[in-house]
DNA sequence: ATCGATTCTGAGGTTACCTCATCATGAGGG
DNA sequence: CCCTCATGATGAGGTAACCTCAGAATCGAT
């Protein structure tokens, strides 16, 4: 019911440009370890979690088990996690960082957050503390 | 039932949160129209803006011209869409909605809407507003 | 008339997913 | 002990939504 003249925008909209620009500023802060966001937030989950089978990953990633592999694949190719067998199950692998996914992992965790933090610092802190209210609000 | 409720979470992994929730919303609503996003995006468009040459939907979209090309022939396959040579610029077609394209791209843009708006409905109107204006800062 | 810019599209590539089928193993029952 | 069913990972093959790079047609300007 609301067009008519111009962009006024809807608040879905102004979201989604939000959205838009924090993406493109999370992307530039990965670019200097070259992986791609995917293998970053495998990276993350396996840096929280510790070992995890391929299963289990795709749960935290909420991706299909088949998906999961092929992350791993990825994360392999570069030496920063490996594959060893589950010793209580045969069926099973489990997924561990290598050192130096740990290292990486634990960087880009530092640069993202310091990139978002350089992001939301455009607002004062009380605006900070309304909008993390109101989001935790939406998730309810 | 997975995902550990970040009490300690960061006002970017909050936002994303939302996101993921408003995007599946999203889908939702558009699922009885059986087009993808991408498309509806380019329906919209084209709706605001009328009559387009690819290029001028690919700016719009934020998207190479080559791959508005693509959408520009989902839309075409669909018969939401039509491409008429331009009588000005023998190099260059315009793209205009088919009838159906503008019913189909008013409906979508009405089911959108009502989506968004039940999802933003958990927000008492100041909070909406306050949301609305902390996102026109963040874009500043 | 020529030349550089523009407009689109073919060819082919990438990322990040998906489903379905297969194979090995595990767990429980008879 | 064998049989069946469930589970874990992966091969094969597919999709959406992008991308770049080349090339053909055309335009505008000199």
């Amino acid at each position: 019911m609301n067009e008519a003249h111009g962009d006024d925008e809807t608040l879905a909209e102004a979201f989604w440009g939000v959205a838009r620009q924090l993406r493109q500023r999370t992307r530039e802060a990965l670019a200097p370890w070259d992986v791609t966001p995917s293998q970053a937030r495998a990276l993350g989950v396996l840096a929280r979690h510790g070992v995890l089978r391929p299963g289990a990953l795709a749960e935290h990633l909420r991706i299909a088990p088949r998906s999961a592999t092929e992350v791993v694949d990825d994360l392999e190719r570069r030496g920063l996690a490996e594959r060893r067998p589950d010793p209580n199950d045969r069926r099973a692998t489990l997924v561990a960082l290598t050192p130096e996914g740990v290292r990486t992992g634990a960087a880009i965790r530092a640069a993202r957050q310091a990139e978002a933090d350089r992001f939301f610092a455009d607002l004062d802190p009380a605006d900070r503390e309304q909008l993390a209210r109101i989001l935790r609000t939406l998730r309810g």
